[in-house]
DNA sequence: GGTCACTTGTAAGGTGTCCTGACCTTCCGC
DNA sequence: GCGGAAGGTCAGGACACCTTACAAGTGACC
C-alpha cells in the first residue's frame, strides 16, 4: 500500500457543489460576456428567476432570493439603471411598488433561460443525461426541504374562486 | 391535468446547486456556532481543507482555493490572528513561507471534518443513503473535470526518482 | 560569477454583495 | 381612529474577493 495516498482526501460535499455550480456559472457568465446582455451580474438572477406575469414586489425578492429587503432593493436600483426592470406602483397597496420587466428585461429573461438550458444540456453530453438528470431530481428534493422560499409553490389546487 | 402548473418553472441547475450549498453550509456553520471554534469563518475552509504535513505556501492555497494570492493572503492572516495557523519560514526557499496548522488548528480541522461527515450522513438519512452517495459520485467526476485545480493529484504514481 | 526572467509574497486601493439599525409611509383589525 | 404590522428607503459597515505595483529571492544561461 505504499504510495495510496487517497483515503483520507475525500473533499467535502459542500466543496463539490461548489465547484459544479462555480464551474456552471463561469461558463453562463462567459457566454452572456458575448451577448448584447453582458452588463448583467450574477445577483440579478434572483429577479429573472423569478419574476411574474404582474410583477414582483420587492419583498417577493428578498424572500425568494433568501435575502434582506435592503439587499434586494439594491438589486432591483441596478436592473433598473441597466434598463432591465422598472418601478411600478402597486394598485393593490399604495406602501409598494411591483418591480416588471421591461422589453429589454424579457429579452434578456429569455434569452438567459435559454443559454442556462442549453449548458445543462451540454452537461448531459459530456456527463452523461441520466447521471445530470438523476442530479437534477436529487437536487430538486432537497431544495423543496432545505429551501421551500424559493421552490415555487407546489401546484396550489385552485380551490374554485381565483386568489 | 387542469391546475397543473408545473412545466415553465423548472429552476435552472444552478440555483439547485446553492440551495443545496446553502443548506449544507448553514448547517455546519450553527453547529460550528456552538463549539468553541466559533470564530471560524466560511473562508477559512480552503486552508483547512487542502492542510498538507509539512504545510502548505500561500501560493498552493490561492491556487487550490482557486482565488488571488492576495485573497489568500487575507485568509491567512485572519486565520493567524484567531490563532489556527502560523506561518513559518520555508527552509527551500527563502521567499516562500509555509503556513501550517497550530495545535488548535488541528483541533478545529478535525472537528470540522468530523462535523462535516456527520452532517453528510445525517443527508443521507434524510434523503436516502444512496441518493446522497450518487450526488456525491456526479459530483466527483463534475469537479474532476471542472475543478481539477481543487481536486488531490490523482494519486502520481511516483515514477521512481522522486522529483 | 553576473545578468535577467520568473516566482513568492506584500501593500494599497477598489468593487460587488450582502448585512444591521433606524426610519417613514401605508394598511388593516380591533 | 389607533396601534401594530408590512412595504420600502437611507446610512453605514463587513466581508471576500479583485487589480496594480513592487521588493526580495531563485535559478538558468551565458
Amino acid at each position: 500500500m505504499i504510495g495510496s495516498i487517497t483515503p483520507p482526501v475525500r473533499l467535502p460535499l459542500h466543496g463539490l457543489l461548489e465547484f459544479a455550480f462555480d464551474a456552471l456559472i463561469e461558463e453562463f457568465l462567459e457566454e452572456l460576456q458575448q451577448s448584447e446582455f453582458r452588463d448583467i451580474r450574477l445577483a440579478h438572477g434572483c429577479v429573472f428567476r423569478y419574476m411574474k406575469e404582474q410583477g414582483l414586489r420587492l419583498t417577493e425578492i428578498a424572500e425568494r432570493g433568501n435575502m434582506t429587503k435592503q439587499s434586494a432593493g439594491e438589486v432591483v436600483d441596478d436592473m433598473v439603471a441597466l434598463g432591465y426592470v422598472e418601478r411600478v406602483p402597486d394598485p393593490d397597496d399604495r406602501r409598494a411598488k411591483l418591480v416588471r420587466l421591461t422589453e429589454r428585461g424579457e429579452a434578456a429573461q429569455s434569452y438567459g433561460f435559454g443559454l442556462l438550458a442549453e449548458i445543462e444540456k451540454r452537461w448531459g453530453e459530456r456527463y452523461g443525461a441520466e447521471r445530470i438528470a438523476g442530479l437534477r431530481a436529487t437536487l430538486e428534493e432537497i431544495a423543496a426541504v432545505e429551501a421551500p422560499f424559493a421552490v415555487p409553490e407546489p401546484a396550489e389546487p385552485e380551490p374554485a374562486g381565483r386568489r
